[in-house]
DNA sequence: TTCCAGGTGCATA
DNA sequence: TATGCACATGGA
């Protein structure tokens, strides 16, 4: 995949390895709203994705800023090609050929998926729109994801009146454990000692600690056991086995890969079990 | 109405 | 160490 980088914008050659609605439809995300394009929100920053027959159009104010977002220095083919050599993701690598991991905002991150755990995908994305709106500084014609002391201002009540929840309580507890700093300083950790930080703090899990580490972080060596993740699991290696036994083994089999691996697998899925399908 | 969603924390054995 | 249950809410 080729791809030029202008002042106002990123153009990106070909369709195999980035494909909008792969990229945004695959769980990863929830900032983003579909008209007649995509328009992608990310921290305090805005990008609107436009597809023609050639490829993709993605207009910001911040096009590096979204050039390392969707990832777009790393070779997907490559990865692909690697991953297709497990029979179980040829399939799902073929129906999500233009999926790519995000660089979310780290903490934008740890907030999207402690309001995700149970809970539904629609659902996660109004609350987190909600968020912004009430929290978030209004940047023009729309609303910048709040930082931590925007958040502090927030009570659990605040939270609860806005859908969150039962989770209320954990994303009050949270802005109260850890700061954007520290999160930061966190990177530099080996993958299974910043898992380990991530899971000491309340509210957040082992399934919640692997996306932050695989969608906020970046790392590649850990799969997210969600729900469906339990079912697939059931269904190709039709045994039955705990979350974290799921996940070891996995991990054991994709190696630096299995992030990727597991997005593949999730998106198709997810596709199957909506029978709307994300088809192209 | 009932079930379920990109789960977690806590009590109990 | 493993298992079971409560927790909020709205979409399907």
């Amino acid at each position: 995949m080729d791809y030029k980088v202008f002042k106002d914008r990123i153009e990106i050659n070909g369709k195999e390895d980035f494909d909008i609605e792969h990229i945004l439809e695959c769980g990863q995300v929830f900032s983003f709203v579909k008209t007649d394009h995509y328009t992608c929100y990310s921290a305090d920053k805005k990008a609107e994705i436009f597809e023609d027959e050639k490829g993709f159009k993605i207009v910001t104010k911040d096009p590096e800023y979204f050039e390392e977002y969707f990832d777009l220095k790393t070779d997907y083919s490559k990865i692909k090609s690697e991953l297709s050599k497990h029979k179980i993701l040829q399939n799902p690598i073929k129906f999500g050929h233009g999926i790519r991991i995000l660089r979310q905002n780290l903490f934008e991150a740890v907030i999207s998926f402690i309001v995700s755990q149970n809970n539904n995908i629609k659902r996660i994305k109004n609350i987190l729109f909600k968020i912004r709106e009430k929290f978030g500084k209004n940047i023009g014609d729309f609303y910048a994801f709040p930082t931590r002391v925007e958040l502090l201002k927030a009570t659990e009540d605040d939270f609860a009146k806005l859908g969150c929840g039962y989770r209320a309580k954990y994303l009050y507890g949270i802005l109260r454990q850890v700061d954007e700093q520290t999160l930061l300083e966190w990177q530099s950790l080996p993958t299974q000692e910043l898992r380990n930080r991530l899971v000491g703090l309340i509210g957040i899990g082992p399934k919640v600690a692997d996306c932050i580490l695989l969608f906020g972080y970046g790392k590649g060596d850990v799969f997210p056991v969600d729900t469906w993740m339990h079912q697939m699991y059931g269904q190709f290696f039709d045994r039955c086995e705990n979350r974290e036994k799921i996940r070891n083994n996995l991990t054991k089999i994709f190696g630096n890969l299995s992030g990727y691996a597991q997005q593949y697998l999730f998106f198709l899925m997810r596709a199957k079990q909506n029978k709307k399908g994300i088809e192209k």
